[in-house]
DNA sequence: TTTATTTTTTTAACACTGTTTATTTAGTTT
DNA sequence: AAACTAAATAAACAGTGTTAAAAAAATAAA
């Protein structure tokens, strides 16, 4: 009875081209220029057919965060083979920034719709460090919860910030220049700035 | 030669009519709850009207921006009796919780489409603060532009995070209390931390 | 006041959007 | 080959922003 199984497998391809279609879309013209009828001309299906493989257009653009946050946290961890758990804060913190000023549109999918923090991987992902950094007397004794989100909202704050070209910085790396001097001003005060 | 006067007034009139019922609309279901077709029906006009009054969608949703602006920004103000200006800091980040809490779609509404960092109002009311807090020795010397940009970068970040309901926090007052605890240690560590 | 001109408004269309239901086509069992 | 099941589609529903041409209304000139 291999029927069933092959019927599995065409339906995750199925699903996978539609998602494959719908990702290119969106590096072409982001957000907004992903539609149904668009990936479905595109893969040469009626646009009913695709409600055969996803719910809504919801599901699909779920789909699509959840492989972009992976993208992020792997950016984000680069960096994790340095033993100075501290350190570690400041690396990531500029890879944080570098994904969202290279790929905004990438960058703004990862907040989109809302996830609750014990769910979220990004929250997952940094509060270890936090914890580690405390223990290690490199931040200031404070509830793990609170640091974590106090570094989550400076940073997620910048991105949007720095990516809304609210700065009269042309050049990327000029941007990265003067996130990074922002960055180290705010871990230093993390630390109990002195 | 009156006519072209009661003319001018007139299209004003238009204009607010379009803009106020553009701003129930947006009051009772979020951005997305305005459509042009919308506007037209309930006004009773027919939607081509809208074009001579305004260039485009676009158009109308940024008055609604400048005007949710000038809100916000009244309710930052609403501690500016303070004579000590970094104490004014912690009210006012208060108030930036709180208007996000209370009212997330206007939130949002403000960070809409973006604008160049000095025609911001939002950085103009709080550039100087920072400025005289960092003459006052509250704020640990730095440019007062990275200064302003770290703390609007966090309150903004913050802002979103509680508005996505990432925190288990029902009530708007417990919300509202973590929020403060965090801003009380960030503006803690601001200042040199100790 | 009647005609001519200008301004304002609308009709109707264009080019899209997401989603659902009923029908047809294709694939699999019996 | 007939019966059944699963997959795909056509066609419609209910919307969206926007524009060009035609109609209606207001003003200026004769």
């Amino acid at each position: 009875m291999g029927i069933s199984e092959r019927k599995k497998r065409e339906k995750a391809r199925m699903q996978k081209l539609i998602l494959d279609t719908a990702s290119t879309l969106f590096i072409k013209g982001g957000l907004q220029n992903i539609s149904i009828r668009k990936i479905a001309s595109i893969i040469e299906y009626s646009p009913a057919t695709l409600y055969l493989y996803f719910k809504d257009k919801d599901e699909i653009l779920n789909s699509l965060k959840d492989k972009s946050t992976n993208d992020f946290i792997k950016k984000l961890g680069e960096f994790s083979f340095i033993k100075d758990y501290f350190g570690r804060l400041k690396n990531l913190s500029n890879s944080w920034i570098d994904f969202a000023v290279s790929q905004p549109d990438k960058y703004n999918l990862l907040f989109l719709n809302q996830t609750k923090i014990k769910d979220d991987k990004i929250y997952a992902y940094i509060h270890p460090i936090i914890l580690q950094s405390i223990s290690d007397n490199r931040i200031q004794r404070m509830p793990v919860q609170e640091g974590t989100t106090i570094l989550i909202s400076f940073l997620h704050g910048l991105s949007l910030l720095v990516i809304s070209k609210k700065f009269d910085l042309d050049s990327k790396a000029e941007l990265k220049e003067f996130a990074g001097n922002i960055i180290n001003r705010f871990l230093n005060n993390l630390r109990g700035g002195y």
